[in-house]
DNA sequence: TAATAGGTATAAGAGGTGATTATATGTCTA
DNA sequence: TAGACATATAATCACCTCTTATACCTATTA
């Protein structure tokens, strides 16, 4: 059988005490326990590793060559401990984190900023892409957890939610007559509408919702990022449809209205994905704390 | 308390085969007792390492963090090993051999030569040095085994003779007419007197037998090498006192001549030393080897 | 010289603990 | 739905390591 590789680190201390009861202390053991694991082991690797003095013993040239070895990996092996430990305490590691653009900047950026100052030394990795290359990158392993609009229906994945929105439509000065006058889905396909192009999941999700009610929509525009939405409005390009809580500033601001409807978009929700079975590392875990909190 | 040793060689196992059951089976162990041990790991350090799945586990990324620093150990531990194995099988090492210059000329330098071919990994590092100053090395550990003219007294020191060898008179041609003339101690003061200086072993012991015997020797002429006492005594420049052994070819040759003393010196030897209580690099044990046979 | 202090070796016994066996549980496949 | 294959859990046992106690050795010191 291999040898114990607890040998090796009495050895290991030993060495460096050049004395078996101070290693036997420093090792919270007692002498004898050392003497005999060091005899163990000289009598496993069939060599002697130590010469005996009456005040301690000395690293035969044999010995001196194994200590060469037993050093290396000892130390190996506690650093590898510490930055578990490290790790543990969010001291080191990263946390890789795919998210659609929208929501990065509108909804995560703020929680990124509070985590990347109470643990500086997490390396962030922001992956930007559609919800459902984020489920594949989950399953690939190449990011810890995706941030995405739901509804997700995938059995390997493990969905938190972790805030409603609400879809609004929206217009600038232009259109400002709308105020306060109520809409119905169908009048809205009277004005030049502007929508997310038609991979993005906050598109298909109101697509998919009016076509329930009978209404096909058209759009005049179709663009690639929520920021674009707004600022067309605002020109007056047509009547957008965004994400209420994205939209704060510009709605505060006076520079974009929010259409009344007669009935409102279901709001849905932003979710966590994650691997299901697969443990979160600690420093994903604690990002998602965040996001729950 | 620390972390056993063990459960780190079982990690390392379980991540190379990314199985519990086959690295039970590499390592001789149950599959239970690899599930411990990992559980145990775990625990220990309060963090994930492996996701279980149906068909084997995966290394957590924190796995794959410690996994970077158990391999290395590990692996450095086996080679360490291995190391001390090639040493013992003679493979690798080296063999620190202090020795007086007349010896390593005339007796040592053969059995070099065939331990070197017959272990061509073993460094080898002779150092020239007189009889005490080699008893002083061999207690600094600066050199493994001294090969020196005995008698020597020191407690500290292991001593095994391992060769005779026989102080005489030579001369040349000069003195030819001594040839089958039995010459006594006392005569031979009458002629000049070629002996190494008296620091050597070799000097000190043939003048103190001498002046035991009564006879207070004054040499002409002092050296500091056996090769030098030959040559003066050839060219006619006095009596030489050589050893025998060491003097084959020039006596064989003819070049010089033996006298023929009434009574011989007693013989003494040539000696293996060692210190005392410490056991022998295998190295070293199996050049003893070869000078005992 | 005797005694002390500090080191290692040895003997014997006890206790802990890691491995085994047996079984449960879960998932994918045929 | 059964079977194959993976891991988890529970309980028992045997080994083996550590401890205690003691011996022995070598320096140092009174």
């Amino acid at each position: 059988m291999s040898i114990r590789l607890e040998l090796y680190r009495i050895f290991d201390k030993v060495a460096k005490c050049q004395s078996f009861s101070k290693a036997a202390n420093e090792l919270y053991m007692t002498q004898p326990a050392v003497s005999q694991a060091i005899m163990q082991l000289e009598h496993e690797l069939d060599i002697r590793l130590f010469t005996r003095t009456p005040k301690g013993v000395n690293l035969t040239n044999e010995g001196k060559m194994l200590f060469e070895y037993t050093n290396s990996a000892i130390s190996l092996l506690d650093t590898g401990e510490k930055r578990i430990k490290e790790t543990k305490n969010l001291q080191a590691g990263e946390l890789k984190i795919g998210v659609s653009d929208t929501i990065s900047r509108y909804y995560l950026l703020p929680y990124l900023e509070r985590f990347h100052n109470d643990y500086p030394n997490i390396k962030l990795k922001i992956i930007n892409r559609t919800t459902d290359e984020l489920c594949n990158l989950l399953k690939l392993g190449e990011i810890d957890i995706g941030i995405c609009n739901l509804p997700i229906t995938d059995d390997s994945l493990k969905i938190q939610k972790c805030k409603d929105i609400q879809d609004i439509f929206v217009f600038g000065e232009k259109y400002k007559y709308l105020i306060s006058t109520v809409i119905t889905y169908d009048e809205l396909l009277k004005y030049p509408l502007i929508f997310l192009d038609n991979r993005s999941k906050s598109r298909q999700y109101v697509e998919d919702y009016l076509f329930s009610k009978g209404i096909k929509i058209n759009p005049e525009i179709e663009l690639g990022s929520h920021d674009l939405l707004l600022e067309f409005a605002k020109i007056g390009l047509g009547i957008a449809c965004v994400v209420k809580e994205f939209s704060k500033e510009y709605l505060l601001a006076g520079t974009l209205y929010e259409i009344n409807l007669v009935e409102n978009i279901p709001k849905r929700n932003i979710g966590i994905c994650s691997l299901k079975g697969v443990s979160l590392s600690p420093a994903s875990e604690k990002f998602v704390d965040y996001l729950l909190v």
